[in-house]
DNA sequence: GCTGGGAGAGGCTTA
DNA sequence: TAAGCCTTTCCCAGC
């Protein structure tokens, strides 16, 4: 495909928002919270409606560059038989160059921006809403007291009470939970259990716990349960639970 | 165009491995980590050579569905006049249904996969080089001992040492630091203390900091350095540098 | 607009 | 494979 031909069609695709595909030999130089340098080679160019713009090699799901809320400068040198398509933006600062040898396929499609209709399920989110529906299929007598209590330092997943009238706080991970996780859960533990002087239990619910952070756990004397979560809709449902050690206060 | 004819298009292009372009009109299903559910709309499929799928929306960098390693099913129901193509994987099990109405427009090209040849520049790798090349600009007599050093929990990005021989733990962020660089740094320096049972200091090299994190950094008597860094080519130019406050073992 | 934190994070490296 | 961690993380919700 001519370059000079490609020009008005990219042209017009830009200024129409369309989703433009542009499919071509090129190199790239970026500019901004990093750099870097692309050399000549076969790739995929995206540019969005909203001003999104990635290009794409024949592998792995990210971008090689990229850049959101790109606004374009597009120039041709006959001379040197190359089609500069300048990508720009500020805070931060940025810049992409895409220098393109030659265009093999271009691609305008006129697509609705439309919102973001994806529904998603089985977020943390919605299984911290299932728990605040009562705890006690954990224990009996435990119950949420509050959602997202926000600290200094964070957010409180889940606060309860236990039977005894001890604060409890629950840190939810819909997936593998961490050293951070752990010591997220210890931090909100000690902030509270200063804060109201009194004894206080740490609780972990997650699918599965990594080998470190479930040492740490142990020696801090938290709590970990095994949650077995059924991703549903419109909601996650629990399906199972273990508990994994002994409470601190059990004999 | 047809989709019994988009049909054999598709099926040869996944088969040789090539950059596959689909825009059409569709919906999906995923199941997997989570699950979700994209009602009809105009979109673009991208099926890379090494097995990424992603589904886009004319908007926002990330895909609204996507697939790594995908192993790919494509059937048409000409009775539904739908054509349906099935993305699964394994560990962890995944499934991506995408139902296309109507197909406006395939496009594949042989595309080489390649070896990822983008050479990015300021990373936090390139810093950390940099800073292994001398400490004395941070403090006189302060050198490198050894970069990389992993613990059973994490790796130590620098381990120095003193003019007066104490060990220095140094970890280095290439951008705002945050809560959790002030407890990486915290958990390695304890560990190296107690390893070694000597004094040591730890130190976040990074271009800002948290106020929250400095908070804890201050507590734990940990010193930072705000580090002004150019981004060149080929390596980070270290331009200047702040002390945040007094070291612990400073009058 | 900036800030904080989750994500179906992705992707890389090393044990 | 698991663990740990960096990323031009992206993205959203809250302030």
């Amino acid at each position: 495909m001519e370059l000079a031909e490609a020009k008005q069609v990219i042209e017009r695709a830009l200024h129409e928002k369309k989703m433009l595909l542009i499919v071509g030999a090129c190199k790239a130089e970026y500019w901004g919270r990093a750099a870097s340098k692309l050399p000549q080679g076969k790739r995929l160019l995206v540019c969005k409606g909203d001003g999104s713009f990635a290009l794409h090699q024949n592998k792995l799901l990210r971008p090689t560059n990229y850049m959101m809320n790109a606004t374009y400068s597009l120039n041709h040198d006959p001379s040197k038989s190359e089609l500069v398509l300048e990508a720009r933006k500020t805070n931060p600062k940025e810049t992409i160059k895409v220098y393109f040898e030659s265009i093999e396929h271009v691609y305008a499609s006129d697509m609705d921006l439309g919102k973001s209709d994806l529904r998603l399920f089985g977020t943390e989110k919605e299984l911290s809403d299932q728990l605040m529906q009562g705890l006690d299929f954990i224990e009996p007598g435990l119950r949420p007291v509050k959602q997202e209590n926000p600290l200094r330092t964070g957010m409180i997943d889940i606060l309860a009470e236990d039977a005894q009238g001890r604060l409890v706080v629950i840190e939810v991970k819909r997936r593998l939970a961490d050293y951070d996780a752990v010591t997220q859960l210890r931090r909100y533990m000690e902030v509270v259990k200063k804060l109201k002087g009194k004894e206080t239990r740490g609780i972990l619910i997650a699918p599965e716990i990594r080998s470190t952070a479930k040492d740490l756990l142990e020696r801090e004397g938290l709590e970990f349960y095994k949650i077995d979560f059924e991703i549903g809709n419109p909601r996650a449902k629990i399906k199972g639970l273990e508990k994994k050690q002994k409470t601190l206060f059990e004999s």
